[in-house]
DNA sequence: TGCCTTTTTTGACCTAGGTCAAAAAATTTT
DNA sequence: AAAATTTTTTGACCTAGGTCAAAAAAGGCA
């Protein structure tokens, strides 16, 4: 019980961020959102399956990846107070080509997509809304922009200054595929450094 | 006077095809919003300038480019029915870090980030915003993840399948930076399709 | 502690696409 | 229409990073 309003207070204090709630919509977030404990190794979403939900990261390492060729490629990998979902498949409602997979034990905290549609009617939760996409999209374009152009050597000391927590927990063959390098190379490039 | 009428009217087809406008909402749209007629190469924004606009594409093609160690990098090519701006820049009112300029004469729609901010008072014009951004969202991660692990070959495919506009109409060079090849290779591939 | 599995490293070799330079073609200007 | 400029193509050569295979290390678990 202590742990439960402790891990809500965290998504409260991520959301007054953006801009203060009041205390009704606070306690509409409370009631909405459902707490989740996936093991390690645990799958969130299947490709195929529609993603109905998105998940705030109390603790834990998310992977988003799917299958190119018989490999697997790393969209990106979540961490501590970021929000997970498949935006394509959320927004369109449409299958997944994705996998969502925990990396480690996490805690999570899950709203369906008809939670969401309650919640917006909220002021307050509406605009938070519309100033965290607009800074996801601000930032994924940003890092498309800035990332690509990068060496694999460069690419890699990028990742350390920009998302530590990703290099200190996530496996190589993982952060390869994010990188878009082989696992090998990313090897020597560490054995460099 | 006809022209202007026609250019303000396909806006706003645009945005009813998200969510239907009211009357008063049409209204206040087609007064805050402003025509602009860039000729060709004119720059609607230069990097270190703040990018305070965005614009809608009534005809033209636009680039958005940056410099990357003495080499132009174009993040993307627009046209007709699409939006333009440096999603950092308008967003997080920081200066941009990238050119904007038009390919050919052009005619645009563009709205003030004061005047995006009267107009989304209105809940249609809030609503069409959320689905808007959500779209975005969803396509530049769908298309980062489906563009970067082709082959050259394969992407130049790629576009002309999802992008024809720009393959039609674009330079090469631009096209290459935008695909993150060589003009060379771009042009080695184009002999042999 | 020692066995088994998974992950990471190392080495040898290869290839897609890069670079540089010059010719050809297409556009623009006079 | 000719000259000047810009864009695209072609050829020769090179390199960052890929692949394949095997060894070494690290984690799990009985």
């Amino acid at each position: 019980m202590f742990l439960y309003l402790d891990a809500m207070q965290q998504l409260l204090n991520f959301i007054n961020s953006y801009t203060k709630l009041g205390k009704k919509a606070e306690t509409a977030v409370m009631e909405i959102a459902k707490q989740e404990y996936p093991q390690k190794n645990a799958f969130l979403l299947k490709a195929g399956q529609q993603c109905n939900k998105i998940w705030f990261i109390n603790s834990g390492l998310i992977r988003r990846f799917y299958w190119h060729r018989n490999k697997e490629i790393t969209i990106w990998i979540y961490y501590e107070n970021q929000w997970v979902t498949s935006s394509p498949s959320f927004f369109n409602r449409e299958p997944a080509s994705e996998y969502i997979q925990a990396c480690e034990k996490c805690e999570l905290i899950s709203i369906t997509r008809e939670a969401t549609q309650e919640l917006i009617q909220y002021p307050a939760i509406q605009k938070f809304n519309t100033l965290h996409l607009q800074e996801m999209l601000a930032c994924t374009e940003k890092f498309v922009q800035e990332f690509n152009p990068l060496s694999a050597g460069e690419k890699y000391q990028y990742l350390f200054d920009h998302a530590p927590p990703i290099m200190k927990r996530a496996k190589l063959g993982h952060i390869a595929s994010l990188m878009g390098v082989s696992q090998e190379t990313l090897s020597r490039i560490r054995a460099k450094s």
